[in-house]
DNA sequence: CCAAATACCTCGTGGTTAAAGGTATTAGTA
DNA sequence: TACTAATACCTTTAACCACGAGGTATTTGG
């Protein structure tokens, strides 16, 4: 449904699925619960926004992806590539570029 | 065409409008101006960014607007309500909130 | 035995940015 | 004088993407 299009999240899900797979190899349910802890519970992004995201990234080069069966249950951890830390340097470089200009902005020291 | 999503934009025309009609009331053509002077050149809207949310923002009452001939030309200024004051208290919390957030996630001591 | 947690997935909606294009007036310049 | 750039307003189209809702199957705990 989507009542309204929440502000500032545009391309947060790939930038923070990218920077937790930075630490290590994860499977999308886990990275659902590590968004909510390592932002502070600030985002809690729902599967239906990470799974879709971990697709477009497999397909896109970012990631890789390999099944694996832990205690008779099937996971698919993922892990980064080459060009997936680059995509990830290049929009951490852009998230820094717009919170600056942003935060200037704000700033009430410019009236 | 927008031929990608640009990251991290949703919501950023609405904070930035709202912000700068705090200091003064403005024309529309200058907010576009305004705009990237007080990002520092991060961040550059163009016109047919501004304008519609412009009229979305007085339709939804947070701004109201006259016009005003300056040099034989017309021009609509624009000034905040007490609702669009609200609206960018509201915004300004939601940008620190996600901001925070997304930093917490970025910042490596956590690993 | 049953509910909750785990683990994966897809589809539809709709809000939002952005580019391109359109009109009209004034100022500067060659 | 003619032409271009700047000022000032506007709309339409298109693509994208986050989100919620809903769906399947297995395992654990009470």
């Amino acid at each position: 449904m989507a009542r309204t299009n929440p502000p500032f999240m545009t391309g947060v899900p790939e930038l923070l699925v990218l920077r937790l797979l930075v630490d290590s190899e994860m499977y999308g349910y886990e990275i659902v619960r590590k968004i909510r802890l390592a932002t502070g519970e600030a985002i809690a992004l729902g599967e239906g926004v990470v799974y879709p995201a971990l697709h477009a990234l497999e397909k896109a080069g970012a990631l890789q992806s390999r099944r694996k069966k832990v205690d008779g249950r099937e996971r698919v951890y993922y892990s980064l590539t080459n060009s997936g830390q680059q995509r990830l340097a290049a929009l951490t470089g852009e998230w820094d570029r717009i919170r600056q200009g942003i935060n200037a902005a704000l700033d009430p020291s410019h009236a």
